[in-house]
DNA sequence: ATTATTTAATTCATCAATGAATTTTTGCAC
DNA sequence: GTGCAAAAATTCATTGATGAATTAAATAAT
C-alpha cells in the first residue's frame, strides 16, 4: 500500500477514536505519525538500493564516513559521534565492514583502548561507486520541493528538533 | 547527545566527504537524515512514556485502534491497514495484547480464516488512560510550532509521501 | 606509587520486525 | 461438484539494534 493511502487509512482510525474520546489533537497525531513514517520510507528506499551491496544503511553510513576521515580511519567511538550510533551496534558494523573486506581493524598503539576501523582499497572503490549513485537517490527523494519548500523543512525540523531536546533536557533534571 | 549536536557533527562529516566527492547534495542528505532522526526520535519519546505499561509503540497503536473499532473489534488483517503494520507483527501483536489482558482472540464463526480481536474491559481502561497522556505529549513535541508551521510540514510531508509513492509505482513497474 | 575513576570496546541476552514458507479456509471457474 | 486460485493467519529462521554487564587500558586523585 501506498504511503498516501497509509496516511487516509490511519487518519480515519485515529478520528474514530476522536469521536470516542475527549478531544483527541488528531492533526498533531497524524503529523507525528507522517513524520515516523516519511522518514522510514526513505530510509528503506536507501536499504533497497544498497542492499544489492549487501549493506545495511548503518553499515554504509559508517563507511562513508571512514571514507572521509583524515587518514581514512577513525575509531569506533568517533564513529558513533559521526552516524549517531551506539557502541552496541558500531562493534557489529565494524564485523561486518572487515568480513567483507571493506575496513580492516587495529589497536591504536598510542591508546591501547582504542580500535582504529581503517578503510580498504576495497571499500573506497565501493564508496566512490556508490555516493553518485546514493546522492542521486536522495536528489530524487527531494525533486518534489522547491527551494523555499526545502528551507522551511530544514526550519521545522530543527524547531523539532530543538524542542525534543529542550523536552528531554527537563525530563532529565 | 542531542539532536541538534547530532546534526551538528553529521553535516561535519558529510561536508569532508563532499570535499572529497564530486558535488554531493549536502543540503538534501541532511534533510533526509534529519527527517529520519526526528521521526526516531518521537518515537522513541513515546515508547518512553509506554514501558511504564509494558507496552510498545505498536502494541499501543494497535490497542488504540481496537479501542476505536465498531463492536470494539477487528480482525488483524484490518489492523494492518490501519496502523501500517506487516501481518507477521501483528500476530506478535496480538500474543502481547492478549497475554497482558488487554484483548481476547477467537475465530470468526462467518469466515473461519478470520481472527476477531476484541479489546477487554481493562484494555479500554487502559486505553482510556493512556489517550490523554499520549495526547498531551504529543501536544508537547509541537508547541513549538504554530499554526501555519504545522499546516506547512503537512504540506511537505504529504509532498514528499507522494513523490516516494510515485516512485515506488514507477520501479515497481 | 597505589588506588579509584573514566573511557573504549566488546560480549551476552533480548527484542521488535521482516520475508519466505506453510496451513487452513473461502470463493470462483468450469 | 471438483479443482484451483486467493486470502488470512501463523510458524520459522534471520536480522538489526539495544541495554546491562564485562574487560582492559589510561588517567586522576591522594
Amino acid at each position: 500500500m501506498s504511503l498516501l493511502d497509509e496516511f487516509v487509512a490511519m487518519r480515519g482510525g485515529v478520528q474514530r477514536i476522536a469521536a470516542l474520546c475527549s478531544a483527541l489533537p488528531v492533526d498533531e497525531i497524524m503529523l507525528a505519525r507522517k513524520l515516523k513514517h516519511v522518514g522510514a520510507a526513505i530510509s528503506a528506499r536507501f536499504e533497497q538500493a544498497l542492499q544489492a551491496h549487501d549493506l545495511v544503511e548503518a553499515d554504509f553510513s559508517v563507511l562513508m564516513q571512514l571514507f572521509g576521515s583524515p587518514g581514512r580511519n577513525a575509531s569506533p567511538s568517533e564513529l558513533c559521534g559521526l552516524t549517531a550510533q551506539r557502541p552496541t551496534n558500531m562493534t557489529r558494523i565494524g564485523d561486518a565492514l572487515v568480513r567483507k573486506g571493506l575496513a580492516t581493524r587495529a589497536t591504536d598503539p598510542s591508546d591501547r583502548r582504542r580500535i582504529v576501523l581503517r578503510i580498504t582499497a576495497r571499500g573506497e572503490r565501493l564508496a566512490r561507486t556508490l555516493l553518485p549513485q546514493l546522492s542521486a537517490e536522495v536528489s530524487r527523494i527531494f525533486s518534489g520541493l522547491g527551494d523555499t519548500q526545502r528551507r522551511q523543512l530544514d526550519t521545522l525540523l530543527q524547531k523539532l528538533a530543538a524542542t525534543l531536546d529542550t523536552q528531554s533536557e527537563e525530563q532529565d533534571r
